[in-house]
DNA sequence: ATGAAAGCGCTAACAT
DNA sequence: ATGTTAGCGCTTTCAT
C-alpha cells in the first residue's frame, strides 16, 4: 500500500543494475559513458512509474541537503517575510530549498535555531543575527559551513554579508526635513546596539550636526508588550520631546509612534513630520501617506542568493577566500508625512 | 576539524558497544535491562562531548523525521503567521519542528510542495487547501499520512480539518449592521469557491433574507496585481454598489477597500460603514478603527496541532477511525467603522 | 546485560 | 559500457 518505487525495483524491471540507474539520473551518464540507449530507458521508465529518490538516504550518502538553513528576525514583519520569499524563490530556482525561523531577536532561541539547522544539516545558512552570538556564528565559519549575515552584521567576525547604508538613509531623511524648514527632528530608536542601528542613528546626528542643530535621541526598550511600547513612545512626545518632526528607526515603531500620535490627537504633518526608516504598505495606505527610507529587497535578496550559492558550488579555501561584503543603498520615498503645511490657523 | 563526534566514538571511548549507546540514548536502557552504572556513563560521556545523532541516518533507519509539513496560503498575511507561528510553537513543545511554505492559493504550487514535503518525509501535514487539490490530498490520506486542513477544507474528502464559523461571524456582522440602522448592505469576497469563502458569504446572505433585504453581492478576482483589485473595488463603489455598509470577506480586501475608499474621498462611516472578516493590526490603528469578525488562531493552532499529534502518537486504522472536524466560533470586534454617527449636515 | 550484524536507500569508486 | 560493492550513521533483532 505504501510501497515506493525505490532504485531496485527500477533496476530490476529494465534488467540494468542500480549504479547504471544512479548515474542516469545524477546526469553522470556521459562521462561514465553508458549508452544512449540505456539511458533513454532509464529515464523513461522512470518518468513512467513516478520514481523519486529517497533524499534522505541521498543526503545520508553525500553529505549534501540541498537546504539552506535561514534565520531572520521575524518572519511576521513584512521586510523579512519578503525577502525571506525572495530568497527562497531565487534559491527554489538554482536546486536549493529553504527552511526558516524567526529569532524574535532572542540569543537563546537563536542559538537553538541554529543548531536545529545544524542537526539537520543545512548546507547553508542566511542569517539576521541577533546581538551576542558570535560564538555560535564562529562556530558556523569554523565548520566551513557557507554563510551570509545579512540586515546586519557582527563586527568581529571576517564573514560575508549584505547590509544597507543606513546611515545615508537617515542622513538624506534628516537634510529631506531640513529642506522642509523643520529644525527640531527626534529621532525615536530601539535599545539595542546592533550595527544596522547604530547606522541609522549615526546618519541622523551627522545630518544635525552639521547644522549645529541639538539632537534628540529616545531608545525605546522593545518588548512584546506592544502597549508598554506605545506608551513608551506617547511619554516620550508628550513630555520630553520639543520637536516638530521625528525619524521612526523601524517600521515597527513608527507604527507604534501612529497609534501614540492618534492618543494624542496631534496631527501630522501640521503637529509633528514623521518618517519611518523601512517601509511598510501602511505607510502608502494611511491618511497622510508616512514618508520612508526604503530598503532594496529585491537586490538584498539577490546579493544574499548569489554569494550563497556561489560558496556553495564552488567551494574555497575560507581560510585563503577573502569574506565578501556588500552596503546597498536606501531610497527616500516621500510622501505627505513630511512635507511642510501652509500655516493653518489653530482652531 | 570538521570532524564530528559519531555513535562510534563514543562506544569505543567507553569500550561498550554502539548498541548500548543508541538503546541509552533512545530511553530503551531499562527494557534492554542494561545496568544504571553503563547507562550513567554513557548519558555523562554523551553530554560531555556533546555528541549529538545524526538526524538522517536516524531518520533514514526509523522512517521517522519529526517533521510536519506545514501549507499556509500566504505566510506574510498575519492571520496565516500568527496560526503558523503558533503551531510551530505548540509542536516544538512535543518534539516535532515545522517546516512550512505558501501556497499564494496556486494549486501547482501546492501540489509541488507537497510533493516537495513528501520527499523530505514529514511525517504528517497541516495544509490550508487551495481549490483543486483533492487528487493529491487523497494520495496523501491513502499513504496514511496523518493530515489536518484548515481554515477550509474539500468537502468531498473525508479528512481532519478544523475550521471557523464563518456563517455565523457574517451573519453577526451583518445583524450589527442592520441594528445600526444600515439598510444597503454590499459584500464584497473574491471570486473562489473554498468552502470558507461560501460560508462567509451564506451567513450574510441569510441575515438579510430574514429581513426581506436585497442583498449586493461583488466577487472581485484577486490577482497578484494589487492595483487592479483596487480598481475594480473602486468602480463597484461608484458605479454599482447602492449601498451604505460593506462588509468585506477578508482582510486583504478590506485593505483594498481602505485604499478604494480613499481615493473616493468617502469618509467612513459617515458615508460607508465597514466590517472586515478576519481583524489586522491596521484595523486596530486606523482612523477610524475598523469593525472585524476576528477568528480564534489560538484555538485553531491548537487544535491542528493536538489532532495531528494524537494521530502521529497513536496511529490507528484510517479506514475504521472516523475524521475529526472541528467547527470553531469567530468574534466581532466592534470598533468606529460600523457605528452610526449622528446626522451631519454635507458640507 | 551486552555485542554482532543486518539493513534503511542511495552514490561512486573500482572491477570487469 | 555496465555491474559489484563498500559505505553514509544509525536502530534493533537476535545471539551470547
Amino acid at each position: 500500500m505504501k510501497k515506493r518505487t525505490l532504485i531496485n525495483d527500477v533496476a530490476s524491471h529494465l534488467q540494468v543494475s542500480i549504479a547504471t540507474v544512479s548515474l542516469v539520473l545524477n546526469g553522470k551518464a556521459k562521462q561514465s559513458r553508458i549508452s544512449d540507449a540505456v539511458a533513454q530507458r532509464v529515464l523513461a521508465y522512470v518518468e513512467e512509474v513516478g520514481y523519486r529518490p529517497n533524499q534522505l538516504a541521498k543526503s545520508l550518502r553525500t553529505g549534501k541537503t540541498h537546504v539552506i538553513g535561514l534565520v531572520v528576525e521575524d518572519i511576521s514583519n513584512p521586510f523579512f517575510a519578503t525577502v525571506a520569499w525572495l530568497i527562497e524563490k531565487h534559491a527554489f530556482e538554482r536546486g536549493y530549498r529553504i527552511i526558516y525561523c524567526s529569532t524574535d531577536n532572542d540569543p537563546t532561541k537563536t542559538k537553538e535555531l541554529i543548531a536545529m539547522f545544524q542537526e539537520r544539516h543545512v548546507d547553508g545558512f542566511a542569517i539576521v543575527p541577533s546581538e551576542g552570538i558570535e560564538k555560535e556564528v564562529g562556530a558556523i565559519l569554523r565548520e566551513h559551513t557557507p554563510t551570509v549575515l545579512f540586515d546586519r552584521h557582527l563586527p568581529g567576525l571576517p564573514t560575508n554579508y549584505v547590509v544597507v547604508d543606513g546611515a545615508q538613509g537617515t542622513y538624506a531623511a534628516t537634510e529631506h526635513l531640513l529642506e522642509q524648514g523643520y529644525r527640531r527632528i527626534a529621532f525615536v530608536t530601539t535599545d539595542s546596539a546592533q550595527t544596522q542601528m547604530e547606522d541609522r542613528l549615526r546618519g541622523y546626528t551627522q545630518a544635525l550636526q552639521e547644522q549645529n542643530l541639538p539632537a534628540q535621541v529616545k531608545r525605546v526598550a522593545v518588548t512584546k508588550e506592544t502597549e508598554k511600547v506605545i506608551a513608551a513612545i506617547h511619554d516620550f512626545i508628550r513630555d520630553e520631546a520639543e520637536c516638530d518632526a521625528i525619524i521612526f528607526a523601524t517600521n515597527y515603531l513608527t507604527i507604534y509612534g501612529l497609534e501614540a500620535i492618534a492618543q494624542l490627537g496631534l496631527r501630522i504633518p501640521t503637529d509633528l513630520a514623521l518618517i519611518s526608516y523601512d517601509d511598510h504598505d501602511l505607510f502608502r495606505l494611511y491618511t497622510p501617506g508616512i514618508t520612508a527610507i526604503a530598503q532594496p529587497v529585491e537586490s538584498i535578496a539577490q546579493n544574499v542568493i548569489d554569494i550563497l550559492l556561489e560558496e556553495l558550488q564552488n567551494p574555497v579555501d575560507p581560510t585563503v577566500a577573502p569574506s565578501q561584503q556588500v552596503l546597498l543603498p536606501t531610497k527616500l520615498i516621500v510622501r505627505k508625512s513630511s512635507i511642510r503645511q501652509p500655516e493653518q490657523p489653530t482652531m
